[in-house]
RNA sequence: GCCGGCGUAGCUCAGUAGGUAGAGCAUCUGAUUUGUAAUCAGAGGGUCGCAGGUUCAAUUCCUGUCGCCGGCUCCA
């Protein structure tokens, strides 16, 4: 054994320490700051408790609360573990779940008879509190595994011994935290308790073992952590903003839309501001389509039971289908998806290849049987329309077919106002399982059409193997809202599984019949979601373009009443969506109201405006605007609706 | 579908240790004629989600059911 370890840092400088050394010790050696700061380490690239001894020469680095991702990892799986422990304390004979870091903060999962309550929270967290404040260390303590299944055995926890049994090697690792906290793990974590500065437990779920219905159902207490109690602070900060731009608070708010008991869960009516807006974004999808190349279809909203078992849905789809409807001459079902409507259309002539590509497209309706726990406002419904089209094309066209979603895809966000947005390629296993459709031919073609399509457009895209479909690989584009949560909006995938199935056709060059490839895509992804999804990225202050009401004029006196009426008419002539407050109420509380509407544009009329001809603007972000002739602010507004600016 | 919580006027919510309920806003009526985020007064409005059960009596307690909320699961 040498007399002493040499360790690299970052900077390529040594130190010399004797056996027995921890990254704490070289972090003191470094500095004071640096070793209060320090959170974990990596040695030779593998994260390491502060306080593990080396064991020879070693690359070192110190991640201290600037490091990001990882090191916030360990300090919430950390937080975690504290978590456990408080509850070991406070509720003796409770077992152990699993307790990991995740996006948003931690978790853990607990088995107990009686449900923890919001009160239990609160009581949970003062004692993990108290527990920090004895600054408790977390101890790394490696067990032989027979030896550590018999301790956990003697503990009653029953699942921290299948995970070992399932999990751990013949020597794994172990944490303490106090006396009585152990808990199978594979670290690292902070040297102690002191060192978590900031958390908060949000809320208790339950959850199964392992994710799996079948198991016991848990209780799972999530939780945030922070470096700071600022940064605490601010995250929650976030939540509320969130609450605040909940679409199904603000769809009521503005009369938007609702969902009626009567009628049942998961059916949105929209109501005639909510359908003024749709309308909007399905115009523009119509036009699009149209200047595309896209042909519009209309199809029906039930069929056949045979068509889906012909598409298979019958087979792969049941679960979320509506049942079928007994009529004279036999079952029909309410469509999941539009693609058998689509197909059908397609095999209704011959096609030539000079035909192809052939695009169908529908903003077409469909019905899912969802589950009832997964309901969600807009965005989890059971009824909902699709920006469906289907594309027909020969193996050739297909880069070219892909290349245009894509940048279809892209202009559809950027018209919305999104300018952050990534990609996913979903790609097979390269047919190892055998779960997949198809050739290792077709696999390659399509998946090398969507890498070469997101490079044309310019999408960062990231593969995610093994997540394709069955029948054929997709890219999803997913978007980043103005709170920074990501959704999952456009979809453009392969489909081999159909044609099949349908025995589509088309008459190639030689004269001979070949199969062509289809391309499922939607952009909106569900028209209601994407409402949902703006609705909450503007929190509810649509661009002039989409707003339900885009001014209303408030005549300040019945005096101006007159006038007002004027005004309105020529708005409503240029083809504004225009309001009259007619009431005889303050000027003030008119203004109140159409800023709790949100509508963008407050025109207050009275004497002077009437004698002159103008009106007074007020803008619902930057209030008064001062008085302006009336062709000068339909100039304005036209020109903001012509632009679809995203702000005025 | 599963676990937990919730369901009182159009909305937000209070209340009843079991004796059929109240506020603010909204609505209606009247007064007010108003200059950039709430004028005043009066009136109407509820089978306390729904169905059973216990009880002299249930909105309150119990059971079931429907719906909503937070998660899990699912997301061909």
């Amino acid at each position: 054994m040498s007399s002493s370890y040499t360790i690299t840092l970052p900077d390529g400088s040594q130190k010399q320490v004797p056996p027995g050394s921890s990254p704490l010790d070289v972090a003191r050696a470094i500095g004071s700051r640096l070793a209060d700061d320090a959170v974990v380490a990596r040695v030779n690239g593998e994260l390491w408790d502060l306080t593990r001894q080396f064991e020879d020469d070693s690359k070192l680095e110190i991640l201290t609360s600037r490091s990001g991702d990882e090191a916030l990892k360990v300090y919430r799986h950390s937080t975690a573990h504290l978590l456990a422990a408080a509850v070991l304390e406070l509720y003796p004979g409770t077992k152990l779940g699993i307790g990991p870091a995740i996006e948003s903060g931690f978790y853990y999962d607990f088995e107990r008879e009686t449900p923890f309550s919001t009160e239990d929270l609160e009581a949970i967290e003062k004692r993990m509190h108290a527990i920090r404040d004895r600054d408790v260390p977390y101890q790394r303590v490696l067990v032989e595994k027979q030896e550590g299944l018999k301790h956990y055995q003697e503990l009653g926890e029953s699942m921290k011994c299948e995970l070992i049994s399932e999990k751990a090697s013949d020597i794994f690792t172990e944490y303490t935290l106090g006396e009585q906290f152990i808990d199978f793990c594979l670290g690292p974590h902070v040297p102690s308790t002191k060192r978590l500065k900031a958390f908060k437990l949000l809320s208790v779920s339950g959850a199964y073992f392992k994710g799996d219905q079948k198991r016991q159902q848990l209780q799972r207490i999530y939780g945030t952590a922070f470096f700071s109690q600022k940064e605490l602070e601010e995250y929650l900060h976030r939540l509320e903003e969130a609450k605040r731009r909940d679409h199904r608070l603000l769809g009521k708010q503005l009369d938007l839309l609702s969902i009626q008991e009567l009628a049942g869960p998961g059916l949105i009516f929209f109501h005639p501001k909510g359908a003024l807006v749709r309308k909007q974004l399905e115009d523009w999808m119509r036009e699009q389509y149209l200047a595309r190349g896209y042909s519009l279809v209309n199809t029906p909203h039930v069929a056949r039971e045979s068509l889906w078992s012909v598409s298979g849905h019958l087979e792969n789809y049941k679960e979320s289908m509506f049942s079928g409807m007994e009529l004279d001459d036999g079952v029909y079902r309410l469509k999941p998806m539009n693609c058998p409507m689509h197909i059908l259309i397609y095999k209704d002539s011959p096609r030539s290849y000079r035909d192809l590509p052939v695009r169908l497209g529908e903003l077409g309706n469909v019905y899912r049987y969802e589950r009832s726990g997964t309901l969600h406002g807009l965005f989890r419904v059971r009824g909902f329309t699709q920006d469906d089209a289907h594309i027909f094309c020969t193996p050739e066209q297909i880069e070219d077919e892909i290349t245009a979603c894509l940048q279809f895809a892209v202009d559809t966000l950027k018209t919305y106002g999104f300018d952050r947005y990534k990609a996913e390629l979903s790609t097979w296993d390269g047919g190892v399982s055998g779960k997949y459709l198809g050739s290792a031919d077709q696999w390659k073609l399509a998946e090398d059409a969507l890498h070469r399509a997101t490079e044309r457009v310019g999408l960062e895209v990231k593969v995610v193997p093994d997540e394709a479909a069955f029948y054929g690989p997709k890219i999803d584009v997913k978007l980043l809202d103005c709170l920074d949560r990501s959704w999952q909006l456009s979809t453009v995938q392969f489909d081999w599984n159909l044609p099949q199935r349908f025995e589509l056709e088309y008459v190639g060059q030689d004269g001979e019949k070949h199969r062509p490839m289809m391309v499922h895509r939607a952009l909106y992804g569900s028209v209601e979601r994407f409402f949902g999804i703006l609705l909450e990225h503007y929190a509810g202050a649509f661009p002039v373009w989409l707003a339900p009401v885009q001014a209303i004029v408030l005549p300040i006196a019945d005096r101006h009443l007159e006038y007002a009426k004027t005004v309105v008419a020529r708005l409503e002539a240029e083809g504004f969506r225009v309001e009259l407050d007619a009431r005889s109420e303050k000027v003030n509380f008119k203004i109140r109201e159409a800023q709790l509407q949100k509508i963008p544009y407050m025109l207050v009329v009275g004497d002077r405006e009437a004698e002159l001809g103008k009106v007074g603007v007020r803008n619902r972000k930057h209030a008064d605007q001062g008085a302006q002739n009336l062709d000068e602010f339909v100039a304005t507004l036209k020109t903001l609706i012509e632009a679809k600016a995203v702000s005025e």
